[in-house]
Formats: C-alpha cells, sequence, structure tokens
DNA sequence: TATGAATGAGTATTCATTCAT
DNA sequence: GATGAATGAATACTCATTCAT
C-alpha cells in the first residue's frame, strides 16, 4: 500500500543522489526497492511524477527542520538557530540536502525545480524572515533583509558544496566546529558595533 | 592532427555544457564535430577520457581568468581583483562555472572531479594565497587563512548557486552590484576595526 | 448483471472501432468502462473472446441490415435493395462495416474471423439467394449464381474499399449517387438484354 | 551493405503481412532477418522509414506488372492485359497485393499511405488511362471512364478480398478462371451492345 | 585516420494476465 | 462482482563500444 509507495521514494532517493537525474531510471529504482520495473507505475504515473516526489519530499523534510528554529526566544537566537538546523538538516540528512541544494543537472532540473517553484524559495523566504526581525529588534545592522538573507545562505550551501564536492573526511564535530567559525565570522560583519563589542564602526560603510 | 582532437574536444565541451554528462554522448559529439561516432575513438580512448578533458579544459580557462587578479598591487586589491575575477568568469565564462563549480551529478562526477582532483584545489589554494598575504600585510584580520579562504569561497559559490537555480533575471549589472555589496558585507566582517575605518572608500574603488 | 458485459462489449467496440485490433486494450476498454482491468475477467475469459464478441455484435448488425431488404416486392427489387442496404450498413455503421470487411489484420483477423466463419458468410449467401431467385425468375440472365453473387459482393466491397483506403472526401449523396450509378452498370451486364434495352429508368427508380 | 538492408525489407515484409502494421515490431523484423534489433537503425531511421519503405517497395513492383500491359495491341487488349496482369500480381506477389490492397489498419494506415498518396494512387489512374482509349475508339460504351475505371478497379480488388478473407482453397487455375470469368461478365455490361451481340463468343472464350 | 556494420545493455513505458483480498 | 498489487514479456529507441576494412 503506501509502504511500497515510500519504499520507492527512498529507492529513488538513493538513486537520484548517487547519479543524478538522468541516472534515476526506472529499473534502478525498482532493483533498489526490490520490484519488477512496472510495479512503479502502480504508484507513480511517471519517472517525471516519481522525481517530483523525491523533490517535494526533500522540501517537506527540510521545511520541519527550519520550523524548529522559531523556538528561539529572541530574533537573534531564531537566526542561529536556523544556521544550526540548517546545519543539522545538511548532516542528518544530506542526502537530501544534496538533492535540494547541490544538485544542478542542468536543464532537466530547472525544468523540474521551477515546477516546484514555491517549495524551493521557502528557505529563501524564512531566512529573510529571520534577517528582518533582527534588524528590526536592532541585532542585525540595518541592511537590505533580502540581500542579507541571501548571504547567509549562499554562505552556507556554499560551505557544504565545498565540503561535498572536495570530498573532505572531517568528523562531524570537526564540521560542525568550523561551521559555527564561519557562521560567527560572517555574523560579526553585519552585527552592530555595540554587539561585536570591540569594533563598532567597521560595518557601517557597507552601503 | 591534433587539430581534430580540439575539435572533438570543442564539440563535447558545447554538448556538455548543454546537456550535463548524461547527456554527452558519443554520437552527439560525433555529430558535432562531423565525424563518425568510432572515429572520436581514434583521439579518446573513453567518454570518460573525453569528459575529463572537458573538465581540465575548463579548469585551465578558470585558472587564467584567476592568474590576472596577481595584477593587484598590494594582497588586499589582489584579493579583491580575485573576487572580481571570479564573478568575470562565472559571468563570462557561465557554462564552464556551472560544469565546476555547481554541477554535482552525484557518484559520476564525483569519480571524475576526484581525478582532477589537484585542478579542482586550484582555487581553493590560490584564495589561500591571496588571503595569507592580506593576514600578513594587516589589511586582514589574523585568523585561519584556509577557513577564511574557504569562507570566501563558499560565499561566492553559494551567490552564484543560488541565482542559477533560482534562475533569477537580473541583468548582469545588478548581478554585479549585489556580488559586490555582498563582498564588502564579507570583508567587513574580516577586516580589522581600523582598516574599514580609515579607508571607507576602498570598498567602492572596487572596479 | 449482464448489464456490465454489454458496458465492457460497448466500450470495447469504440475502441476497436477508433485503433483497431491491436488497439485494443483490457486497459483501455476497462477505463472506458470505468472498471479496472482485471474486472473485464470476470466477463469475457480473454482479450480473445472478448474481440470475437466485438465482432459477433457486428456481424448482427450487419444482419439486420440485410433482412430489411426481404421487403422488396419482387426478387430484382429485393436485390436491389440489398444492394442499398449495402450501402446503408457502410455508411451509417462505417466502423463496423471496416471492421467486419475491410479490416486485414493478417494473421490475427484470420484467426478470429476463421472461428466466425459462419457469420461471415452470412452475406455471400444472402446475396446468392437474391441472384438467385432472380435468375428464377427471369430478372437476371441464368448464370452460375454463386459466382454473379461474389461479383456483386465484391464489386460493392471493393467500391468502399477504393473510397475508405482513398479518403475521398465526397459527400454522402455524390457517394451514394456513385454507389448507385455503379451498381447500374453491374447489372445492365447481368440483366437479359430485353431487361435493360426496354426499362432504362428502372435504374434511376431505385430509391 | 544494400543486401542487408533488402534482407531487412524482407523480413519486413513477411512480419507486416502476417501481423499487420502494430505488429511490426523492430525485434521481430531483426529475429527475421537474424540481426540484433538495434543494426536495423543502421539501415532504417525509423520504424516508420521502415514501414514506409515496405510499402514504397511494393508499389513499385505492382507498377512494374501494370506497365507490361501496354504491350497489348488495342486499347482493349490493354485492358484486359491489365486486368491480368492485376491478376498475375496478386497471385505471384500475394504478400505485396494484401500489403497494399487488403491491408486496413485503420488510422495508423491511412497516415502512411497518405504520405505514399501519389503512388497509391497509380492503379487508379492507370486504369483510367486503358478505360479512357477504348472508349475513344469505341470498344467501351460512353461513359465515365473514371468511374468505370474504378469499377473495373473495385471488383478486382473486391475479388480478392473475398477470396483471401475467406481463404478459399481453389486451386490457381480455378481462381484464374474464375477471374476471367468474372471480368468478362464485368466487360459485357461495359461493351456497346453491338460488341457483345456481334461476339457472343468473346465472353465464352475469355475462359 | 576514418568508417560502416553490428552488438548488448539500457532507456521509459504498455500490455495481458494472475493472485490475494 | 470487483479491486490493488505485482509481474514478465514486449514496445521503439539510444548508447558506448568493438571489429573488420
Amino acid at each position: 500500500m503506501h509502504d511500497t509507495r515510500d519504499h520507492i521514494l527512498a529507492a529513488a532517493c538513493d538513486i537520484y543522489l548517487l547519479e543524478g537525474y538522468r541516472g534515476l531510471s526506472m529499473r534502478k529504482v525498482a532493483k533498489g526497492a526490490n520490484l519488477s520495473p512496472t510495479a512503479i507505475y502502480r504508484h507513480f504515473t511517471n519517472k517525471e511524477e516519481l522525481h517530483q516526489e523525491v523533490l517535494r519530499s526533500g522540501f517537506r523534510t527540510f521545511d520541519s527542520y527550519l520550523q524548529q528554529s522559531l523556538a528561539g526566544d529572541t530574533p537573534l537566537a531564531r537566526l542561529r538557530l536556523a544556521a544550526e538546523q540548517f546545519f543539522q538538516f545538511a548532516t542528518e540528512q544530506s542526502k537530501y540536502y544534496e538533492i535540494l541544494f547541490l544538485t544542478m543537472d542542468h536543464g532537466v532540473e530547472h525544468q523540474v525545480k521551477g515546477a516546484l517553484h514555491d517549495d524551493a524559495f521557502v528557505s529563501q523566504r524564512f531566512m529573510e524572515g529571520r534577517v528582518r526581525e533582527c534588524m528590526e529588534d536592532g541585532s542585525l545592522k540595518c541592511d537590505s533583509a533580502e540581500e542579507v538573507a541571501m548571504l547567509l545562505l549562499a554562505t552556507c550551501n556554499g560551505f557544504f558544496g565545498l565540503y561535498v564536492s572536495k570530498k573532505r573526511k572531517d568528523s562531524k564535530e570537526e564540521l560542525h566546529a568550523k561551521y559555527r567559525r564561519m557562521f560567527a565570522r560572517l555574523l560579526a560583519g553585519l552585527q552592530p558595533p555595540a554587539a561585536s563589542a570591540s569594533h563598532p564602526k567597521t560595518t557601517e560603510d557597507v552601503r
């Protein structure tokens, strides 16, 4: 029943991840799910549909991670939590993370992700929200919330991108530590002088 | 004789760029090079080898962009130039950029890029060099050169990653402006208090 | 209960008519009948059986057309009516007509139609009967009833065959007129000299 | 080289004939030609193309039969020869005959034969030519050449249609005799009274 | 140096059918 | 009576590659 569907979905994820969209073949999925290739069509009308479900399911999972950062007390706490949750998702759900944020199968990808446009923008909008409330309560310097959010996201994504592509072998702890330092360096430039304590004005001339 | 080889390589690039690794088929390359599919095997033992050559050629191009940043007078100027060159490469050679830095045809890609490990690290090492000399001459705060370089690269890569995947429609000028502001924000947190305080224009004369 | 069976049969007819034997798939029939594909097997053991029932239903319909020609007063009138009814069936039930008389899905078709041998001969025998009584009452020249009947049928079938395969665009009226002229020419050679000489109009009053 | 192509074509003919267009599968053709399924694509770009070549080749053969009837001395002799050649083609090249004139795979067939429209009309036009010259020289009654040609063709086609579909087991001689008698009966009605009156044997010596 | 022929594995998808429910 | 799950065979077609020339 739905068991099988999820089973297939999981297999599809694995393959998608290992081999990209073009490598995601119904046969391989079937083999991975211990089914005959045709059985898949009972549960998904199409390769296309299967593919979209993989992405959709990834986005849902990601969203559930992000939402938890709302538990923070203050805007800044929430922003930091968001960064943490991002890390958690990237490491705990690394397959999904790669699928959603690091895969770039030219052309094909765009079309498909285009269909999921709204889901895809979720992180962007969420981060913007966190940044904006920080600026409003003064825990971040006033600036373009959109661009700052993008800076944060770009950096975090870029961080994992480098790690994945370079296949570094850091332990999760080392990675986490590096991630935090990176985020701290980034935040330092975005906070008002008071916050970063010793070097107040530095940040102002960033238009 | 090497003419033909280059001809094939060029055709392969075009296709790879348009259709990704899985879309890169010997047949298509052959057609693009006006040759019979089998003729390619005179010049490349494998699809694999052909693929690697495509990547290598991309890395060489990228390197030529980076090297030009050495024309800067000071370490900081060179760092900024490097960021600029990164932008130029990403926009002028956007297809190569995507191939080298944004493509993540998992599995396949990894193996191949693994084989080109050294080429792939070139940017990382280059950036590290720029960062280190900045720290040595005090134009950047003392910190881990490796991690700071990574932060810079991650951000830049992440920036284009977001742009490509979201298919934003900014003009090149808008994009460039955003990129500069982003880099400025980033640098702000990395420079010593004095630096950004006393030379606020520096951000502007980056051109 | 037989409701469903008929329902299925009707759906099968529609599809067969539109897509021929090879296009007649259980799935499509099921969809057309608003049933699951497996449900059909409650009512027909086979695709084969379903197919045969479709043909049988066609033959029955054809027969009902032919029978009406018996309403004619004289043998010749009945013969002419038979030709008319043939035309009516071919045009009003053109799909059935094609299935029964023009389809030649060699091999498959033969086997199936072979199984329906008797039904298939119905027209032949009927025509023979009409011809024979015409010969007996002198309205047709004495000749081999079998062969003359065959001549008539062959010509009529051939007529529609040409029209269908050449996809002519005559209106039904034009077609009907042509058909009548054709039949008249044919009959002219089969009637005794007196008949065609003295009543040249007879050909026209064929309704 | 071209050997193989012809080999494939022959195999395709056989299958087309036995199983119709929908039954004509590349696999089966390959098996029939003792080749791997993919090998066919070296010689035909498509199933479509293969199919068209089968038809085209049939039309060419048919044409070569028809042309020989031009050897007759008089228009009427040529018309009779044409009928004879039609018979020869239908019996000697029965596979082609069925493919060209008796196959009716609904829908599909139409499109494909549509593409070969001109080839398909060849017999129609040829017959029209024969009929017209007969009318001009008085050996046939004045009438619509087009419609009379159609009558002749329809009858001949219909004749074989009945024989094929009913799978009669007449010997070729019996069949030929029947065919001639049929044609004679037909001609009788089309010739001017004098012709059939004064030479009543003509009908008889066709046997 | 290049080509034409051929192949075997793989691509998505459809189909008739069976089985357990 | 009817369904959902599953299957194995078939469909056209593509691809990387080999071999003889």
